[in-house]
DNA sequence: TGAGTCTGATTGCAAATTGCAACTGGTTGC
DNA sequence: GCAACCAGTTGCAATTTGCAATCAGACTCA
């Protein structure tokens, strides 16, 4: 398995859209990035536990060996904690958040989402491209320890879990 | 091969960016989309023999029947032709547009694009949801039947195509 | 009428991928 | 010292993929 291939490599064509089904065009590796940047799930056990869907160890450790080849995460050790790896997004991976979005908007208008774990893309849809820019920077300060521009109040996360709660406080019988 | 599956079915969840992957979630079916919407292809053989990434006949049945059974698309006899098959975007297919967009621009800042098939992703993104509206509107017309605002001049899947026609020109080494 | 071509597929088969459950070797906290 | 926790690995059956060959029913032209 030859982990690096940055440039003419056995690609199918050039075409950006077939390049990029190439690298995330599977049923798993999108979940495992939605559940790092919505979920914050940063080390493997919180993301094979939590995780709603029910991935396989197996898949969620070849998903995120791909993922960090493809530079759309990266991998270091938890300094407080020997044997355990911190996973977190590039710059790379946190500009797929408006994919994320555009995806959202069409699963909620096209397919049966329910109704609680599709608060989240509602706002991100009625939120634009300026509560986007709001969230990547969030990402890049939490992912890539770069400091931007301070706001005020909850962070954009934050609030999207919120409302999570909220409409499943609701609806006691829904999925979690 | 159970067909449809409407409502409550055996999904994975109902996250709308889960079920957007359960439907779309392949190496394949974003592709046969594509070259519906930006190359005009209604015909079975069309887009066997002119896929860029060479698609083979058994995996293209299988996605085209199953996008039918989803509703991204619709088949219809060829009046004119007893045994040929007309495929359509349906409406839910072409409000994938956006989708595509995005990932376009994605694969094009971050992939090892060709630049003569990352043009039309590049019009795509300069031209904003201003052009992806008349885009769409071309699209319900052509695969719809149904009549939108006459614009003057070259319709947007025939722009894209001639700048792409350009880039080619210039480049005649590179692949088609 | 019959040969050749075009149509949307299907078939057979090897290789790769997936899904599931059990398991591993090491670390940490008590 | 020991139970709990950590990031994975292993084995195996079932499914999916990729490839080439093939198919049967229209159409085309002489």
């Amino acid at each position: 398995m030859t982990a690096e291939r940055e440039e003419s490599d056995t690609h199918r064509s050039g075409c950006p859209i077939n390049l990029t089904l190439e690298v995330l065009g599977d049923k798993w590796s999108l979940i495992i990035v939605r559940d790092m940047m919505f979920g914050n799930r940063r080390h493997f056990r919180e993301l094979l536990s939590q995780n709603e869907e029910g991935i396989a160890s197996n898949i969620l450790a070849d998903r995120l060996r791909r993922l960090v080849a493809e530079g759309v995460i990266s991998r270091e050790d938890d300094p407080s904690h020997k044997q355990k790896a911190i996973y977190s997004l590039t710059e790379k991976g946190i500009e797929l958040l408006p994919i994320f979005a555009m995806i959202g908007a069409w699963g909620r208008r096209w397919l049966p989402v329910t109704e609680a774990l599709s608060i989240r893309a509602q706002l991100l849809e009625e939120g634009g491209p300026a509560l986007w820019e709001e969230f990547m920077d969030e990402l890049r300060q939490e992912h890539l320890g770069i400091p931007t521009k301070q706001r005020p109040g909850p962070g954009v996360r934050e609030r999207l879990y919120a409302a999570y709660q909220e409409v499943a406080a609701r609806q006691p019988s829904a999925q979690l």
